[in-house]
DNA sequence: CCGATACGCATTTTT
DNA sequence: TGCGTATCGG
């Protein structure tokens, strides 16, 4: 109970409300996730079970990060907790509920180039024109449909977006709307958006399922609710309709992602839609020095739609925030390096106590010069992630077909690579047949003359040899490890020896990332047999790196760097100094958003979100040229500029000047954004209360039918396709977790031994011996990942003998000795 | 099947 | 300007 003493009033008021819906508005460095926590360890206190509590995020980081912290508090029963992303939670609610959904529970989950690349083809069949329909805007659409909960029926009937969308020149987006449900469908893949729309579908047409999930979770949290869009926000109601126990958290400031659905009305409106919501806010704010938290004040009072609050620091007053004009986007980067490098040097401060924020990525280069002319390390957020690079999606495509042969992305990928003279006729050939017939590529494969497709004996041997490959990993898949498997797939594809042919550097680089995807898949499988799992099959590893990003894999730094990141990127983090660049019109804020006040407010809060992460020191800093696309354009200050009070800054003196002219221009131009406040209804076509039931109403199918060969499911009715294989439930624990990565292996044999293991009982016991170690409580071990720990239980005998160990830099963990690799050390 | 060339596009991106 | 993609030619 003494954490308790640990918070302060008003966030432990948050901890300790347990009678109903609660919502916690979190002021920038408030502590939200220490309530977070520890309301979470209050509630296991209360007696509810780990299993009862359901704790939804936006990013693996976040959960990872809160699991950790609550392992310290309440240990390894953490672990039963449910607490992971939207996506990954419910992804595992609909592997165990695929079936009556007409999917199986080995779906693959398509990222957006997946679904790029299938909108893409369908554009293509139906003969569109590619430049009318930008895939990528199409993409948009639909993923804002979906957000919505409108399925394609709906989608199709709903004159306001057909309206619109024919206002757009695109009049058949509903069209390839339905025709991608269904090959997704057909596909057995659903993607980041469907794992949302199918857990509302389940929930909606089952309402015992419902029921079931809603008496599981007795009590419900979530992080960073402004962010949450109108699916989420209406499954945690169907996953609250039964107790009515939820703790949502949230900044409206700092709801900076509606252009990816993310809807602030979710949290504006919580108390009306639960009208007995006690409401709490976290208002002291632990990060910033006064000065800081004052002018970010300043800033986002002129934000009309929001909960008021008065975020305070006790800290020092600080310093003014400085402004810095340049003439040219490269002196910027000189003034903000030459800046960064005195505060290094004669302040002491650390590189890795550095950000410098953007609004866009391209901004980044003029940074990177300025700081390698100077030898000062730094490092990019937001490059090309591990997994979008071409041999790890050929290599993961390989891998999806060998669990999922429908998979019609991963199909098409690798069906001629590495190059087997199976050319794009040949493809075109399989499609059109697939299409036409309204089966998967995979089944057209199997029996090409069936299904009319007219062949030469040399492509139909190749086809088959394919075919063969696939079935020999599909046969593996069953047995072998993800490990063991992978490697196969490495060896076996010829991906491996396709990158062996020569050995300029880009192959090699490709090779060492094929090689580090198998080590991960090492690690992976290694991870989950200390845990206890016996058999870690390859859809396990998929199912979760699919749902994984590069910030996840995010090798913890050996090297003090420089931060250099967009602002949005910086969302949650902190540093002693940071320099906000490009404070110019047409960039921050951004061009489009100027039109229209919803999003300028999106971006003023943006602004807020960057001012909030320092904590001792702010800079801002704007050129007034600046190249872009070619050519040297002008441009004026950013307006956000005024709208912190001056107080606060520290401004450059030509626009001490300027600034007495602007201020009355700049009172009639807020003036007028306040007009127009309430002539718009929001601008995506979607009024936030419209969708009701009727728009998704009684068509999970939407499509005919999901004519996969294997398991086929007509869409008024669900019968259960045979799942088909039982599949144990993983925690959503990632794979390399937070430890560093690169530790050499140790064999659990090498350990050295310290005599009388007394037999162990099956229970408990003091000490056990494995493998020719003897293990006692107490003892110090050296883990490969985990590092240093100590020994602080013991449990069962021999081969299942399993120890908790508490680490000095991982947190407490259970080991499955048979599988842990580590070595007695003391 | 690969390479050269032209074209068009260019916020932000938790999953 | 500089990249990624689309298309054509050898």
């Amino acid at each position: 109970m003494n954490y308790l003493d640990e918070l302060n009033e008003s966030q432990r008021a948050a901890v300790l409300y347990n009678e109903g819906p609660s919502l916690v508005i979190a002021g920038a460095g408030s502590g939200k996730t220490r309530v977070l926590t520890y309301k979470i360890a209050y509630l296991l206190e209360q007696g509810y079970l780990p299993s009862s509590i359901l704790a939804l995020t936006f990013t693996n980081k976040a959960a990872r990060e809160m699991k950790e912290r609550i392992a310290r508090q309440v240990g390894p029963e953490a672990r039963r907790l449910w607490m992971g992303t939207f996506h990954s939670i419910f992804s595992r609610i609909l592997r165990k509920e695929s079936a009556v959904l007409g999917f199986t529970p080995n779906f693959t989950i398509y990222d957006s180039s997946d679904s790029k690349n299938l909108l893409k083809t369908i554009i293509k069949e139906k003969g569109f024109d590619e430049k009318t329909y930008k895939p990528g805007s199409v993409q948009s659409h639909i993923s804002n449909a979906k957000n919505h909960l409108v399925l394609p029926l709906a989608y199709a009937s709903n004159p306001q977006l057909l309206q619109a969308d024919a206002s757009m020149k695109m009049p058949k987006i509903y069209e390839i709307y339905q025709e991608y449900w269904n090959r997704c469908r057909q596909s057995d893949a659903m993607d980041f958006d469907d794992l949302l729309v199918y857990t509302f579908i389940l929930f909606h047409n089952f309402p015992e399922v419902c029921r079931r999930y809603a008496e599981q979770f007795r009590y419900v949290l979530v992080d960073e609710y402004q962010d949450t869009n109108f699916a989420q926000h209406s499954i945690v109601q169907q996953l609250t309709s039964v107790y009515q126990q939820v703790c949502v958290v949230g900044d409206d400031a700092q709801s900076i992602y509606s252009f990816r659905g993310a809807n602030i009305e979710n949290i504006l409106k919580f108390t009306k839609i639960y009208p007995n919501a006690r409401l709490f806010k976290l208002e002291q704010n632990y990060r910033s020095t006064q000065n800081i938290v004052r002018a970010a004040n300043s800033l986002i009072e002129k934000n009309s739609e929001q909960i008021r609050k008065e975020v305070f620091s006790e800290k020092a007053e600080g310093d003014r925030i400085q402004v810095f004009s340049a003439y040219s986007d490269i002196e910027e980067g000189e003034i903000v390096a030459n800046q960064l490098q005195r505060l290094h040097l004669r302040e002491h401060e650390d590189f890795r106590d550095f950000a410098i924020l953007y609004r866009t990525n391209a901004q980044s280069r003029i940074f990177e010069e300025a700081l390698r002319k100077r030898s000062v390390p730094y490092r990019i957020y937001g490059g090309l992630s591990f997994y979008q690079r071409k041999e790890i999606k050929d290599l993961i495509a390989y891998f999806r077909l060998a669990v999922n042969s429908h998979d019609e992305e991963a199909f098409k990928r690798v069906l001629n690579y590495p190059a087997r003279g199976i050319g794009d006729t040949t493809l075109k050939k399989l499609q059109a047949a697939a299409v036409e017939r309204r089966v998967s590529l995979w089944t057209v494969l199997e029996e090409p003359l069936t299904y009319g497709v007219s062949i030469n004996k040399g492509t139909h041997a190749k086809l088959q040899g394919f075919r063969a490959l696939i079935e020999t990993f599909r046969a593996a898949a069953l047995e072998k490890d993800a490990y063991e498997l992978g490697a196969q797939v490495v060896r076996e594809s010829g991906i491996m020896a396709d990158l062996c042919q020569n050995n300029d550097p880009e192959n090699l680089s490709r090779r060492e990332n094929v090689d580090e995807l198998v080590t991960g898949l090492h690690d992976f499988v290694a991870t989950r047999q200390e845990e206890g799992n016996e058999h870690i099959y390859l859809t396990d590893f998929l199912s979760e790196v699919s749902l994984l990003t590069d910030q996840d894999n995010e090798r913890d730094d050996e090297e003090a760097k420089v931060t250099l990141m967009t602002i949005h990127s910086a969302k949650g983090l902190e540093f002693r100094n940071v320099f906000i660049v490009g404070m110019e019109e047409e960039l921050f804020p951004a061009a489009q958003s100027v039109q229209n006040y919803k999003a300028l407010e999106e971006e003023r809060r943006l602004f807020y979100v960057a001012l909030t992460r320092a904590e001792e020191r702010c800079y801002l800093s704007y050129a007034k040229s600046r190249f872009k696309y070619g050519k040297t354009e002008f441009s004026a200050p950013s307006r956000f500029l005024k709208d912190i009070n001056p107080r606060y800054l520290d401004l450059p003196a030509e626009d001490r000047l300027q600034r007495q002219v602007d201020e009355g221009a700049s009172r009639f131009r807020r003036q007028q954004e306040g007009g127009s406040l309430f002539g718009h209804s929001g601008t995506d076509g979607y009024g936030s209360a419209g969708f009701g039931n009727s728009s998704w109403e009684g068509h999970v199918g939407g499509n005919r039918s999901a004519t996969r060969s294997g398991a086929s499911a007509p869409s008024a009715t669900f019968p259960s396709s045979g799942a088909s294989r039982p599949e144990g439930h993983r925690k959503a624990q990632l794979f390399g977790s937070s430890a560093p990565r690169h530790l050499t292996r140790v064999s659990s044999t090498a350990g050295t031994s310290s005599g009388n293991a007394s037999a162990a009982s099956s229970a408990s016991a003091s000490s056990a011996q494995v493998g020719g170690v003897s293990l006692c409580v107490g003892h110090q071990i050296e883990h490969e990942r985990f590092g240093r720990g100590e020994v602080i239980r013991l449990e069962g005998t021999g081969d299942n003998c399993k120890a908790t160990v508490r680490f000095q830099h991982a947190g407490e963990k259970q080991l499955l000795l048979k599988f842990a690799r580590f070595k007695v050390v003391g």
